[in-house]
RNA sequence: GGGCCCGUAGCUCAGAUGGUAGAGCGCCGGCUUUGCAAGCCGGAGGUCCCGGGUUCGAGUCCCGGCGGGUCCA
C-alpha cells in the first residue's frame, strides 16, 4: 500500500462505516451516515459543540481518564519530556510526543522506554503564533499532546493500524460518551521529520480531535522508503478535548478557566457577552481566510456581515480580548520553557523564548498596560503547578527574574532606540537604509521599531523587504563548511575498530602495539593509548619507536572506531611491533581540565541554578574555557562561591567512574542532563560520572579520582554572546603555577607600598588618590606663579609696525595652560602674544592674536617652517614647534613679517 | 569564531575638517522665597579606558590590549 491509497479499516467497515469525498475540501473521510456529505471539520462545517456542552470535567480530569484508559489496555504510562528538546540536534523545542523518541528507537536502534506507551507530551510550537487568539482556542503555542505509542519492530509486533483505531473508537465512545455516528475518520498524510505515513483525523462536531499517523516509511534521497520498525504515532489534543466536552464559548475558557477572567481584569478588558462570545467562535471556526494567514480586520469585517453586527463595535469588543487570550497563551509557554531551564537569547531555543517575552510585553503595550509581565507569568506558574506540574513551582523564583530581566532589556532597548532614533532625524530630517543598518547591527534596535518611533516624529521610513537578508550579506558569512569525510574514509572498513587503551586506563602511557595499515598517509595500529581528538579535548602528542626507527606523533585522529596517528618521520612498515610514549605532561594536564570541566560545570548549576547547560568548551593545556548558559552576568561573589566549591569537590577526592550504558537506559536514570557537550550519535553512551556529584555523556580522558584534578582557579567570567558566559579556568599545574607568581607579584607590590598584603588594595587606591591631589596641588601652584607673571608680561608690549606684540616665556605650566592664561588675562586689548616653551632640545612656540585682523595660524605655519620646525592652527591661535637654536631667527621672522604687512 | 558600535566630569551625553576639553542633571557656596518646589549668580569636579605609532601637535587618525553593547555563524 502507498501513501495516498485509501486506509480501509476492517474494524471501521465491520461498523458500517463508509468512504466518501468532501465536496468543499476534497478530501476523503469514512462515516456511518449515508447522508452526509461534507468532511464535517471547519471550516468547511461549522462547530456544532460550542454551548452544548456534555461533561462539566477539567483538563486534569480528561488527562487522566485518557492515561489510565490507555493505562487498562496494558499501555505504560511515562512522564512527560521536557519542552525543550535537549536530545535532538535538529530541534529545539518539543513539538510533538513523538519527538520524544526519535531519532533513535524510532529507528529501532534503541529499544523504548515502554512499549506500548502513553503519555501526555506539552508541546510547542511557535508556527502558528499570529493566530493564536483570533481562532478562539483552535491554535495555541503550548498544548499538550496525549498520545499512545507502539513500536513494530522484526522482533516484536505490538499493534498497528486496526488496534489503534479501535483504541481511539472505545476511547471516543465509552470514556468521552460520543455517540459513534458522530465520529468521522479524515484520511490524510502525515510528513515531518524525515518520516511519513497515512493517517487518520477523527473529527467531533466540525473539530479534530486527534491524528492517528501510522509511520511507516522514511526519506531516504527524496524517495520515501519502508521503515523496519512501523510506529503508531497519535495525537490527541487534550485541550481540543475538553474544550469538545464543555462546549465553552472559547478553547481558552477550557484550557483556562477562572485564568481567563483574572487576566481580563487584570488587563483592564471589559468581559464579552457569553452568547455573543460563542456565536463569534462558531462563526470564525468556518472562515479559511483565517488559516490562510489573511489579515484580522477584513476578517472581522465578514464575520460582522454574517452576525448582521456593526464591525467596529464587534472589533472594539473582540479585539482587546484576543490580545488577553494571546497573553494567556504565550504567559503559559513562557512559564514552561522557563521551568525547564531555557536562557532567552538571541540564538536557538533562547531566541524563541524572547520572542515569545518580546511579543507578550507589545501585547502589554498595545493594551495600554503597566505592568510587569513576571506577574502574569508568576499566575501560570501557580495554576499549573496545581494541574500536573509541580515542577513549575520550584522554578516560580528564577521565571520571574529572568522575565524581568527581559522586560528591562526590551524597555532599555527601546528607550535606547528612540534616543538614536531622534538624534538622527534631529541632525538630518530622515532615515536612510544605512541608518537602519547600523541601528540593528550595532545597536539591536529593530527596523519595525526605528519605524514606529520615525513615525511619532513624522518621518516616514522604508524598511526594503529584504532588510535581513541586507544584514546577513554584509557579514559575509561563509557557511561553515560540513564536516567532510576524509577520502579514506571506505578503506577503514578492511580493518579491525582499535582497540583503545586509553579507555581502560587513561593513565597509561606506554603502551606496545602492531602496525595494521597506513591509511591516508597515517599508521593504523591494532590498539593504541593515544587520544584523538573529540569532545573539545586536542589529540595526543608523543612518539613512537622501532627498532631501527622513531617518529613523533603530531596528531591522532579517529574515523569509525579506527584510530590514525599522524606523523612527523618515517612511516613503520606493516607489522611492525612499535613502542608508543605519550606526552605525560600534557595528557594528564588535559584529563585534569576535562574532570575539572565537570566539575566546574556541576559547581556553577549549584551555584546559579539548574539552568545551567554547557554551551561549549575547551581544554588546553595552560588554560581551559568552559561557556555556560546564565541569564545575566556573574557577580564576583557567585564567582568566588563556584571557584571554592570546585575546590572543595576536588578535594572530597571523589571517585570518577566511566562506563558505557544504552542510550534509553542512561536518559532514564540520569535524564537528559548527560546532554552537556551537546548530543552525542549513538545508541550506546559512553557515561563519565563523578560519583555522587555529576553525570555526563562524554568520550573524554579523564582522572579517576577528583583529588588528581589539583588546584583550579578561575581567571574570569565574561558575557561571549547574549545569555553564555565564558569561565576560563586552569586546573593542576598550571593553576599551582601561575597562582604561585600572582601571589609573589603581590607580595613584590605589598613591599613596594609598605603595607601588608592583605592591605595592597586599601594602600594602592589610597596612593592613588594622594597622587591625584599632588598633581592637583602642583598645577595649581605653577598657575598661580605663572599667573602673575604673564599679568606683569602683558603690560608692556613693543610695537611692531601696526602692531602690539607681547612675549611670553614660559616655564612651570604646558604650552596649552600657558595660553589660556593668556587669553584670560589679555582681557580686550589688542595684542599679538607670542608664547615660548622650552621642551627638551625644541622649543614650543604659540602666536596668539587678539583683536587684530590676522590668521596667527598662517603665520606660525611659515615663520615655523622657515626655520626649519612645523605648526598650524586657526584664525586666533598658531602653534606649533622649532628646534631650540632656531628661536631667535623664528622671532625675526615673526617681527619682520608683521612689520612688512 | 567573525563583523560593527561605544568607552570624555559623580550620572546622561556633545565634542565637523587634528590646534585653548563642553552641556544638562547632580554637588558646594551666595542671592531671592515665610517654607517647599523652583529661579538667578558663582564655584569645585577630567590620566578624554590602557599601551604603542603617525604628527611640530592626538579626545580626534592608525595598530594592539582591556571593558561594555550588538549582529552574524
Amino acid at each position: 500500500m502507498g501513501l495516498g491509497d485509501p486506509i480501509e479499516i476492517q474494524f471501521l467497515i465491520e461498523r458500517g462505516y463508509v468512504r466518501k469525498k468532501c465536496p468543499k475540501c476534497g478530501e476523503y473521510f469514512w462515516t456511518l451516515d449515508p447522508d452526509r456529505e461534507t468532511c464535517g471539520e471547519a471550516p468547511c462545517e461549522p462547530y456544532s459543540f460550542i454551548g452544548r456542552g456534555v461533561a462539566d470535567k477539567g483538563l486534569e480530569e480528561v488527562r487522566e481518564d485518557f492515561l489510565s484508559f490507555m493505562e487498562s489496555k496494558d499501555h505504560t504510562r511515562i512522564g512527560r519530556y521536557p519542552v525543550i528538546a535537549r536530545w535532538r540536534d535538529d530541534l529545539f523545542l518539543t513539538s510533538a510526543s513523538i519527538v520524544d523518541f526519535q531519532p533513535f528507537i524510532t529507528a529501532g536502534l534503541v529499544p523504548p522506554p515502554a512499549n506500548p506507551l502513553t503519555i501526555s507530551q506539552p508541546c510547542i510550537r511557535l508556527k502558528d503564533v499570529d493566530k493564536v487568539g483570533p481562532t478562539m482556542g483552535r491554535h495555541l503555542t503550548i498544548f499538550e499532546m496525549m498520545a499512545h505509542h507502539a513500536f513494530n519492530t522484526k522482533e516484536r509486533f505490538v499493534y498497528w493500524k486496526e488496534r489503534t483505531v479501535e483504541l481511539f473508537h472505545e476511547y471516543a465512545t465509552e470514556v468521552l460518551g460520543i455517540p459513534e455516528e458522530e465520529i468521522i475518520y479524515k484520511e490524510g498524510i502525515w510528513e515531518g521529520g524525515g518520516n511519513a505515513g497515512p493517517d487518520l483525523e477523527p473529527i467531533v462536531r466540525g473539530l479534530e480531535i486527534a491524528t492517528l499517523v501510522f509511520m511507516e516509511y522514511r526519506e531516504e534521497n527524496g524517495k520515501y522508503v519502508p521503515m523496519d520498525t512501523k510506529v503508531v504515532d497519535t495525537g490527541y489534543g487534550l485541550e481540543r478535548i475538553t474544550w469538545l466536552l464543555r462546549g465553552d464559548p472559547t478553547g481558552f475558557h477550557a484550557v483556562y478557566g477562572d485564568l481567563v477572567d483574572t487576566f481580563r481584569s487584570e488587563l483592564g478588558v471589559e468581559r464579552v457577552e457569553e452568547r455573543l462570545l460563542s456565536r463569534y467562535s462558531e462563526v470564525s471556526s468556518i472562515l479559511r481566510e483565517l488559516e490562510k494567514g489573511r489579515k484580522v480586520d477584513v476578517l472581522r469585517g465578514k464575520i460582522a456581515e454574517i452576525l448582521m453586527l456593526d464591525s467596529s463595535y464587534l472589533e472594539e469588543k473582540i479585539s482587546p480580548l484576543e490580545k488577553v487570550f494571546a497573553l494567556l497563551d504565550h504567559t503559559k509557554a513562557i512559564a514552561f520553557m522557563l521551568a525547564d531551564g531555557l536562557v532567552p537569547s538571541n540564538v536557538n531555543e533562547g531566541y524563541l523564548g524572547r520572542l515569545l517575552i518580546r511579543r507578550s510585553l507589545k501585547l502589554l503595550k498595545l493594551l495600554g498596560v503597566e505592568m510587569n509581565l513576571s506577574e502574569l507569568v508568576a499566575k501560570q506558574v501557580s495554576y499549573w503547578s496545581d494541574k500536573g506540574f509541580p515542577e513549575l513551582k520550584e522554578a516560580l523564583d528564577r521565571i520571574v527574574e529572568i522575565v524581568d530581566i527581559e522586560q528591562a532589556r526590551y524597555e532599555e532597548i527601546l528607550r535606547r532606540g528612540e534616543k538614536i532614533v531622534r538624534g538622527i532625524v534631529k541632525s538630518k530630517r530622515k532615515l536612510d537604509l544605512e541608518d537602519l543598518i547600523t541601528l540593528y547591527d550595532s545597536h539591536g534596535v529593530p527596523p519595525e521599531l526605528v519605524q514606529t518611533v520615525a513615525e511619532k516624529l513624522g518621518v516616514n521610513v522604508e524598511v526594503p523587504d529584504n532588510f535581513y537578508e541586507l544584514i546577513a550579506g554584509r557579514h559575509e558569512s561563509r557557511k561553515p563548511e560540513a564536516p567532510r569525510l576524509p577520502p579514506f574514509i571506505d578503506e577503514l572498513d578492511r580493518y579491525k575498530p582499535t582497540k583503545l587503551l586509553y579507555y581502560q586506563d587513561p593513565y597509561l602511557m606506554e603502551f606496545d602495539a602492531t602496525v595494521v595499515g597506513h591509511v591516508g598517509g597515517m599508521v593504523l595500529l591494532d590498539e593504541t593509548a593515544f587520544y584523538p581528538e573529540g569532545g573539545g579535548q586536542p589529540s595526543d602528542v608523543g612518539v613512537l619507536l622501532w627498532p631501527g626507527g622513531r617518529a613523533e606523533v603530531v596528531s591522532v585522529e579517529k574515523y569509525k572506531g579506527r584510530v590514525l596517528h599522524r606523523l612527523n618521520g618515517p612511516l613503520p612498515p606493516l607489522g611492525t611491533r612499535v613502542h608508543g610514549k605519550v606526552d605525560e605532561g600534557r595528557r594528564l594536564s588535559r584529563m585534569r581540565h576535562h574532570t575539572a570541566t565537570h566539575v566546574i560545570l556541576e559547581t556553577a548549576r549549584r551555584v546559579l541554578g539548574p539552568h545551567v547547560w554547557q554551551w561549549g568548551a575547551q581544554k588546553g593545556d595552560e588554560e581551559s574555557r568552559l561557556d555556560i548558559t546564565h541569564y545575566k552576568s556573574i557577580t564576583p561573589e557567585e564567582l568566588e562561591r563556584i571557584e571554592l566549591l570546585a575546590n572543595e569537590t576536588a578535594m572530597r577526592n571523589l571517585p570518577v567512574n566511566t562506563f558505557w550504558l544504552l542510550r534509553t537506559d542512561a536518559e532514564r536514570r540520569y535524564g537528559f542532563i548527560l546532554y552537556q557537550g551537546g548530543v552525542v550519535p549513538d545508541p550506546i553512551l559512553r557515561i563519565v560520572e563523578i560519583q555522587g556529584y555529576n553525570v555526563q555523556a562524554c568520550g573524554g580522558t579523564h582522572v579517576t579520582r577528583t583529588g588528581d584534578i589539583g588546584p583550579i582557579k578561575i581567571w574570569r567570567a565574561r558575557r561571549i554572546q547574549d545569555g553564555v558566559i565564558r569561565l576560563e579556568f586552569s586546573a593542576g599545574v598550571p593553576a599551582a603555577r601561575r597562582l604561585i607568581k600572582a601571589h609573589s607579584m603581590l607580595k613584590e607590590i605589598a613591599q613596594s607600598l609598605g603595607v601588608s598584603e592583605e592591605e595592597v588594595d586599601k594602600a594602592f587606591k589610597a596612593a592613588m588618590e594622594e597622587l591625584k591631589d599632588l598633581r592637583r596641588e602642583i598645577r595649581r601652584h605653577a598657575r598661580e606663579i605663572e599667573e602673575a607673571k604673564i599679568r606683569e608680561t602683558l603690560k608692556e608690549f613693543e610695537k611692531v609696525g601696526d602692531y602690539r606684540v607681547s612675549r611670553v616665556e614660559l616655564a612651570s605650566v604646558s604650552l596649552d595652560e600657558g595660553v589660556k592664561l593668556v587669553d584670560k588675562l589679555v582681557g580686550s586689548d589688542e595684542r599679538v602674544v607670542i608664547l615660548t616653551k622650552p621642551s627638551g632640545d625644541r622649543v614650543e612656540v604659540a602666536v596668539l592674536v587678539n583683536g587684530y585682523d590676522l590668521t596667527a595660524g598662517d603665520l606660525v605655519r611659515e615663520a615655523t617652517r622657515s626655520v626649519g620646525g612645523g605648526g598650524g592652527g586657526n584664525q586666533r591661535l598658531g602653534r606649533g614647534s622649532i628646534p631650540k637654536e632656531k628661536l631667535k631667527s623664528f622671532l625675526g621672522v615673526i617681527r619682520a613679517r608683521l612689520g612688512g604687512s
